[in-house]
DNA sequence: CTTGTTTCTTAAACTGGTTCAAGTGCTATC
DNA sequence: GATAGCACTTGAACCAGTTTAAGAAACAAG
């Protein structure tokens, strides 16, 4: 298992000794899942944070109506999962699935508890990853208020430009919260011009 | 300059000791704000977390047609601020207004960096609100992708009743993601049932 | 008390985005 | 190489929410 390319992303954030990289690495749990493999489910209480080393997830809600909403993707690189479900410890509102072969890492609840208790290190990196993450959301709800689908889609271009290889349309216009119809619509405006 | 509530506030999720809530208490710059006063302003670098003590604040976002959209509203008890421009340290795109008369406590940056890094319980403090924010927000985003105007409003009645008191309907509509117009008209529908 | 200012409401015309239904194209599998 | 299934597109009817404009109600300040 290698975990180099996991420690240089914290090592970003904080500085850890020989010990501390260690350590972190024998919690995760590694894991590789195929298209379409579900990694949680919607009533099943999330154990795990989970980080992607390659490929793409996404995690999405289904309301009472059986609509799917897009809540994020996650590449690699990035923590992902029902957050909701994993810190309050109750059953997961969110699914989360690979839209594409992915190895990912698994971090349980109890061993990041014990984690971030025993290295103070570890509280900082999850603080600022929580912190910078919610300041996207911010921006995200603003966004979703001041500026028209179209604006959206060429903002979501060129800020997530992997993303366009990795996923179908249709989940591209849920994180929009638009149609896939709305979305085709768009797309097709735009070659026009 | 009485400091109890706030330190019942975080001894909900941390245990402190009395140096501790000292430290703590000694970096606190107390402020009585009136109703209409700004505590941030949009350019303006942000160099404060901001508590409020009683009253309530909102943090907006002015587009670039000139329209305010409220990012959240700030009681009692809340953390409010533009968390972009207080981490990263660059011009503000929220501004942040007293709606009432109140008091909060400013925490600046520099001596909140200090604090974490001296008392690791604060790190751990400050990692479970962005944490818990973070789960309100995407609850949030959600919520106006899957639910209808009116459906918001009342979740937004029930969730938060005590704001209903200080804060104009029209910034209601705002949070909402709704003109004040559309507001009125679900009212009025609401009370003809 | 009254005058100006802001908030809230009402109504009519309008629009961004949805819904529904049908059709096209891809690829997967037997 | 037919059949099936899914992703994507197209178009027409429709609706939730906006815009514009005006009036009513609440409020603050002299």
């Amino acid at each position: 298992m290698n975990t180099s390319t996991i420690l240089a992303q914290i090592n970003k954030h904080i500085s850890l000794d020989e010990r501390e990289s260690l350590h972190f690495s024998s919690l995760l749990i590694p894991a590789k899942v195929k298209q379409g493999d579900y990694l949680e489910k919607v009533g099943i209480t999330t154990q795990n944070f989970i980080y992607v080393e390659s490929g793409c997830l996404m995690s999405y809600y289904t309301d009472k109506k059986g609509v799917d909403h897009v809540i994020q993707f996650a590449t690699t690189g990035w923590w992902t999962g029902d957050l909701h479900s994993f810190t309050r410890q109750q059953p997961a509102v969110y699914s989360t699935r690979a839209l594409a072969e992915s190895t990912v890492f698994y971090l349980p609840k109890t061993d990041m508890d014990q984690l971030v208790d025993r290295y103070p290190k570890f509280e900082r990196y999850f603080r600022i990853l929580f912190q910078n993450s919610l300041i996207t959301h911010q921006d995200r709800i603003i966004q979703n208020f001041s500026d028209t689908a179209e604006d959206r889609y060429e903002y979501f271009r060129q800020k997530y430009p992997s993303l366009e290889q990795y996923v179908p349309l249709k989940y591209i216009a849920s994180y929009l919260g638009i149609t896939p119809e709305f979305l085709s619509k768009i797309r097709r405006r735009k070659t026009e011009r």
